[in-house]
DNA sequence: TTGTAGGCGTTATCAT
DNA sequence: ATGATAACGCCTACAA
């Protein structure tokens, strides 16, 4: 194992010199070329954990998510990877499975191996944050609001829930029901109000029949439909706000014979197995989401960003059926 | 921030007595009992990075995948976690993007953090371990074959390929065809292998234009099917042997009219938007082969393993349709 | 510009 | 059983 002073030994100075070269201060020229290499000679890289030590942090930032097999996520946590390697940090992904006391493990190592920032999707209410924000640690908040006086990257929900119901609504449908998350979730709600703004602002009603609060995984979606498509007066639309319920939805759609229900989803398909020319998608990009957190962040890091703000994360207009991926 | 000294000073032992407290060593009740009390009062937690320069190993393990965007890896990181954080563990997910420079860079990281461990389903060539086994790393290797000697956790490839073939033979086809990935994939030659053998096997000609080699994700899986469909003689049965390919090649089929050929897949499609009772599903549990891989990780990182082995993940019947997720 | 030396917070060795 | 202390590898005053 090959430490800074191997480095020193064979280029022939101190070990001072060899960490100034290594981060760019101002080395003699001659020297600063004999250190270079004896790193190459010796494929010397620093021990990140001494220098973390002594710097007071790390060159890695964790990505808490609550659950890592959502394509939702997965796909932000690429966007989210792609600016901190171009930062030179490296992303460590942790996943909560929703349980908040998963997510204070995390957030807690996090801070115990002075990580240099954390990018967080909550679960459970807020409040969880105070003891990073009071430590001064750079914290970014995505899709999901919390009170604190963090960065936050958010979609307007309320509007993709309107959005994407006047998008049933332009095509003639009428009695259009909704299937959205349990009643705790502040998104899954917000985006019900957005439906039911768009359907009262049509004149139309909003009756709580056709409000359905699934689980908001592909099961709960399965259900909801289920339950839609044998009620006495079913709908002839439905929106799926998110991208699980969504999938949930389409399967138990696909099986059905005879006039089929116009779909909505607010979210992806990637893995669809069917086309779904006849569905409308409201994509949500969160690749971006995570490209705009991880920007934030690094800018906190760095001492750039000035006080806490919250961006709404631009959605697109809503599409008729899904180009693949 | 509250370091051991303070803790040492509020039980009003020394900060070696608080260390071993905390470590379990043999430390008189009385004194414990104060250390665990000041802890309490002050909400202390050790400093990682500290005690990682000190112990030379981190509570890190790393989990280096090419490809987080696909649910065999990401049902596989969810086996990996869950054995990781009973032995005290935490998992960091390292995205390489089948790239074999971005998979040097995040094990080279896990060696300069010093983390415990790693896992790694490789991408490219093999013989980039090298360094981590030089330096008595634990290592395991998932999913894919390499030649150095280490711990492997494997499916049978060839196997695979050709139980999925029979159980379409099974059924009275006799012309299959075979998806499967790019000719530098091992796994997809071997799986390709199987379907080729169960072909002659049954007396059956194997060929070329059945063999398709796609880029094995989704959208090869369209155009590979795109392609058979328009054959002059169109199999009547086709095998995708991943996930991926397998869910462009549903997505195809889907779209088709008329007499429709009997699909076969090598994996599970969590995110099938349709029914697929009519499909055959060779379903891997990417998910048990991580919780396998972890266990043999976390044994050889408490030095408790022997030589290294290779471990073939036994998978399950053929299924006809698949039960949601 | 370069070198010396102290310290980041923890654990382990060596006395007691 | 407990305490003082050195050491893990690096960075950064401070001195030269």
């Amino acid at each position: 194992m090959t430490r800074i002073k191997d480095v020193a030994a064979l280029a022939g100075v101190s070990t001072a010199t060899v960490s100034r070269v290594l981060n760019d201060k101002t080395v003699s020229p001659d020297l600063a070329a004999a250190v270079r290499r004896a790193v190459t000679e010796l494929g010397y890289t620093p021990n990140r954990t001494a220098r973390s030590l002594r710097r007071q942090h790390s060159e890695l930032i964790a990505l808490v998510l609550p659950d890592i097999e959502n394509p939702f996520f997965t796909s932000l946590a690429r966007g989210v990877e792609d600016v901190a390697r171009t930062a030179g940090l490296s992303v460590v992904l942790c996943n909560t499975d929703e349980d908040v006391e998963t997510q204070e493990h995390y957030l807690r190592i996090a801070d115990d191996e002075n990580m240099a920032g954390v990018i967080v999707a909550p679960a459970g209410p807020s409040g969880f944050l105070a003891r990073l924000t009071e430590r001064h640690r750079a914290v970014v908040v995505v899709d999901r609001a919390v009170a604190d006086d963090v960065d936050q990257v958010l979609f307007d929900n309320e509007d993709l829930g309107r959005r994407a119901t006047q998008a049933l609504l332009d095509r003639g449908h009428r009695r259009i029901a909704c299937v959205t998350g349990p009643r705790e979730t502040p998104t899954a709600e917000a985006r019900a109000d957005g439906w039911r703004a768009a359907l009262t602002a049509a004149g139309l009603p909003a009756p709580d029949d056709l409000l359905v609060h699934a689980n908001y995984r592909v099961d709960g979606g399965e259900a909801a439909m289920t339950r839609l498509l044998a009620a006495a007066e079913p709908p002839d639309a439905v929106l799926a706000t998110n991208n699980l319920v969504g999938v949930g939805a389409l399967r138990m759609l696909s099986a059905e014979r005879g006039p089929r229900a116009q779909l909505g989803i607010i979210g992806d398909l990637p893995f669809a197995t069917s086309h779904i020319d006849d569905t409308f998608l409201l994509r949500l990009h969160p690749r971006e989401m995570g490209l705009t957190a991880a920007r934030l962040l690094v800018s906190r890091i760095r001492g750039e960003a000035g006080p806490a703000q919250r961006v709404v994360q631009p959605s697109r207009p809503v599409l008729l059926g899904a180009s693949p991926s």
